[in-house]
DNA sequence: ATTTCGTGTATTGTATACAATATACTGTAT
DNA sequence: ATACAGTATATTGTATACAATACACGAAAT
């Protein structure tokens, strides 16, 4: 592995992995040797990453018990959503004069040629959206917001409902998004709000991670 | 010192103290070593707290040279202000059927109450500052938000113009919140947002910190 | 005088050792 | 059998020791 960065970060990126894909489950409590074992490092840095990971929400500190993954109850998860859903329309409504209208229309090209249920149809998909937020966070002209959207991204990974991509047909996931596309470009600021707080609340799974 | 909470703890509390109080200015650099020797510790709660506060934006890491105190540029600036902005009028319009209208009427009462120019009056003014602020910070009905502009009034802090209090008349910043307050009493979202955002906006001291 | 290189020093990054405390287990009493 | 107490153990919190690197200073060359 290359060692470019320090170990602190090189474990903060290994543990933020391994929460949003679940291979650490809400819940579970992250012990610093193990880790730091598992990592063949020492604790120090395990810790500072644990610590960092606790300040930005994916992790909780427990006074002399530890650090377990964040299980937001019912209620909170409905908080983080929402809370991500004002960041975001926030941004989109900053953002929209200044998203150049070729970049939206090469997204939604890439969207509409989204046509049979195949897996590489779903990665396009999946892709397209990372863009379509990331157009929003980029072009909001405040990188205190693009950060904080960036951070409640992360949080609100583990329970972002992939499966929709099995479930509901593609073509309707990215109709979906062509809407608030097609919102941007025609700058109707509160219709494409609008839709994307719902984007953002139907991509929420239920009760449990996916 | 009560030993009740952890040494990084408390390295934390008086570093956020010294920072928001101008102890430490912007741009000067923070030495583990210094700081530990200063609190009668070690380096690693110093460290601790440091990277915390690093997380949190209050002062910046820079990699195998140490923390610096946060010192950001004009624009930056501006941006911070206008992110706190954003967060607090999402606040107050998720709270605004939510607070009692008592509080505000005794806050309102407060507020008028401050007719003379005296020292006494000047702490009542920012103590009543203290509690309108909160009163959406609160009943938002939303931890997530709620602990963001906690975090943002604290990033703020050190760029807020409490010199006003010895420049502008003081009933003419009380007029101000009761502005503010009114507007909230007659559920005039629109307005009371507007308001909000432009007494934040004002609150802002220009160029260097106070 | 200025620039460049090299060495020494100061400071961070990491590992380890030690202290303090929460948890688990075991034995005893009811 | 259950509840409780006491001890043992595991794990975090803190201190210290060591490693690696950036910076400052100075010497030498142009």
């Amino acid at each position: 592995m290359l060692k470019k960065i320090s170990l602190a970060e090189q474990a903060y990126d290994e543990l933020v992995k391994n929460i949003i894909t679940g291979v650490h489950s809400g819940g579970e409590m992250l012990q610093e040797e193990r880790l730091a074992a598992d990592f063949g490092i020492s604790r120090t840095p395990v810790r500072e990453a644990l610590q960092r990971l606790a300040a930005e929400g994916l992790v909780e500190q427990l006074p002399r018990r530890g650090f377990r993954v964040a299980l937001p109850e019912e209620e909170a998860l409905s908080e983080l959503f929402e809370c991500r859903s004002v960041l975001e329309t926030s941004a989109l409504q900053k953002s929209i004069h200044h998203i150049p209208a070729e970049e939206i229309e090469e997204l939604r090209k890439k969207l509409s040629a989204i046509r049979k249920e195949t897996e590489e149809a779903r990665h396009e998909l999946l892709a397209a959206d990372e863009i379509m937020h990331d157009l929003f966070t980029e072009y909001c002209g405040n990188r205190y917001l693009s950060s904080l959207i960036r951070q409640f991204r992360l949080k609100t990974a583990p329970y972002r409902n992939y499966r929709n991509c099995e479930v509901t047909p593609l073509t309707e996931l990215s109709a979906e998004r062509i809407a608030i596309l097609d919102a941007l470009l025609k700058k109707e600021t509160a219709k494409a709000s609008d839709l994307l707080a719902n984007h953002i609340h139907k991509g929420r799974c239920r009760k449990e991670k996916p």
